[in-house]
DNA sequence: ATAGGCACCGTACCCAGGTACGGAGACAAG
DNA sequence: CTTGTCTCCGTACCTGGGTACGGTGCCTAT
């Protein structure tokens, strides 16, 4: 369990990242860098790669480096509670991104279905808009 | 109209941003810098405060500085072609953004929902979610 | 024992869209 | 005529999440 196995490029491919990525992280706090002995080279574990899995699902799920590191340190024992209060927190900012960018889409889709893409009308609608500076 | 009348800081003042913005604006390329009299500053007119709004208004659109470069140039005459080309291209990434967020935000949703929240719980289905690794 | 391939480490660079700094010149008000 | 506020200009720095480089050390196979 506990049993170092493995070199950083072993670990990298495990977890479908880079050996520069590994050391990234390793500066970044999120990973521990293990002892090196005087003569040789670091050896990981499973839970190292376990951990790296962990930070890729995050972000895929939106959470930046940072609030991973946080969600790490409650990784163990019972923090329901402060976890869920970080994944609310992302859930608030992914929807005020979704919102922001559907109104983006809505008035550029409006755009674009007003212009009738031939070079022959007497303006282009969307540049007409960009120029209105409406705010 | 090509009359040369105001200063940096009061273009910056009219379009709502800072001079340090306009500066950078020139150096993208984005804004010409107006010819220095010899003795004195620069002096900006009423249509380079229209071309920094016309930026603005781009950026709320979603376009880059790259692409409203692009749209800039294509500001006069009939190009409502191209312009309708770049517009549906960003249309497209806007789409795909707001769908890779939707799903974020479903996921994210779900394990939120089943979340008690206590931390009295067995395990936290978020921490359970991010540990699993799924793929 | 030596060659090739990793590991180690510090440091610099990438993207986008700015923001900040600092010295020097210009200009308007008092 | 001096003081204070701009302007001008080059350059460095910021965020986030890495990527790249280059010299040296270590390990393994031949």
């Amino acid at each position: 369990m506990t049993q170092k196995n493995f070199t950083i490029g072993v670990l990298a491919n495990k977890a479908g990242v880079t050996v520069e990525t590994i050391r990234f992280y390793q500066r970044r706090g999120l990973l521990a860098v293990p002892v090196k002995p005087l003569k040789g080279v670091r050896h990981y574990t499973e839970g190292d790669a376990q951990r790296v899995r962990f930070i890729k699902e995050g972000q895929k799920l939106g959470f930046t480096l940072d609030e991973i590191t946080e969600l790490l340190s409650l990784e163990e024992d019972r923090h329901c509670r402060e976890v869920k209060v970080i994944a609310l927190k992302k859930l608030g900012l992914i929807r005020e991104r979704i919102e922001s960018l559907r109104k983006m889409e809505s008035t550029l889709s409006d755009l674009v279905e007003r212009c009738a893409g031939n070079n022959d009308s007497i303006a282009c609608p969307i540049i007409e808009s960009l120029s209105q500076a409406s705010k």
